[in-house]
DNA sequence: TTAAATGTTTAAAT
DNA sequence: CATTTAAACATTTA
């Protein structure tokens, strides 16, 4: 569940659990899952979990970083004997036996263990010094993201961007975090056309958008982010979040507008992703 | 059987 | 060269 709240979620649940603990062993059972060298990082403590927009950071001691993004199916599990913490895409893996078919790397801590499973195998799991990491180019080419922009700056960046608002949105290099579910949601609170060209807002549409782009993700880290609705497994065992019981309109395809302006949520593909919009107060 | 899935990453086109 | 679009990545589920 890859978008800055679920990641940010993920970030606060494991900064409980993994900051003291030793990295004893690191088990690679998918290399393509695993850059870097392991070495860097067995024997050594964690000192804190950081978030770059949807790249989460594992703060190690001597000056080094575990760098890991979700991408579209990862998901990080930490389990001891007493619990069990769970965050990511959200599937049977939270709840049942570890390591899972989808588990590509196995972190053995001193007390528990660190599960990153991800049945896509797109996301990737990376070991660097600070300078290293900090000279991706994932996050060299890395936008500003919203919590640290304001209005006018928001507005700025977008009236240069010549696409559809919606992918301007979901653009990492000119703003980052925000997804598909976010990007969806912030249109709809704005009450903007996912199709409008970025540059061609109104003044007062820029504001709405970034008031309503903060606004949802403030609250998905306030629900804990999303998990599929088809999860109940997981609601079951709490180790899923609930920003979709509050989907504006992602996901709701054929269902009525919360505006209650009888308008029905349409679906359609835009740039490859899911976008839902109510023609009647997004027309 | 075909389509779609919370995201980049790379190649191609403009 | 900078910007935008399309395809690719690999697997599972509806």
């Amino acid at each position: 569940m890859p978008e800055l709240p679920e990641i940010e979620t993920v970030r606060l649940q494991l900064s409980e659990v993994l900051p003291g603990r030793i990295i004893e062993r690191v088990e690679v059972l998918k290399q393509k899952s695993f850059i870097g060298d392991k070495q860097l990082i067995e024997g050594k403590k964690v000192i804190g979990v950081d978030r770059k927009a949807k790249l989460l950071l594992i703060d190690i001691e001597g000056q080094i970083d575990l760098a890991i993004h979700f991408k579209m199916t990862g998901q990080l599990i930490y389990a001891d004997k007493n619990r069990r913490i769970a965050g990511g895409h959200p599937t049977g893996d939270f709840t049942g036996d570890l390591p899972s078919k989808h588990t590509r790397v196995i972190f053995h801590l001193d007390r528990g263990t660190l599960y990153f499973n991800d049945q896509r195998i797109f996301g990737w799991v990376r070991t660097g010094t600070k300078e290293e990491i900090r000279q991706m180019k994932f996050l060299q080419e890395l936008g500003p993201e919203p919590p640290e922009i304001d209005e006018a700056e928001f507005q700025k960046i977008l009236i240069k961007i010549k696409k559809p608002i919606k992918l301007a949105l979901m653009d990492q290099t000119r703003i980052s975090g925000v997804g598909n579910i976010y990007a969806n949601d912030a249109c709809w609170e704005a009450r903007i056309n996912p199709r409008r060209l970025a540059n061609t807002l109104t003044r007062k549409q820029y504001s709405d958008l970034y008031n309503g782009l903060i606004k949802v993700l403030k609250e998905g880290i306030k629900y804990g982010g999303a998990t599929a609705a088809d999860a109940k497994y997981i609601d079951l065992h709490g180790l899923g979040g609930h920003y979709q019981e509050h989907f504006r309109v992602y996901d709701r395809e054929g269902e009525e507008c919360l505006r209650e302006d009888g308008g029905i949520i349409h679906k359609y593909a835009m740039g490859g992703r899911g976008t839902y919009f109510c023609p009647k107060c997004q027309g």
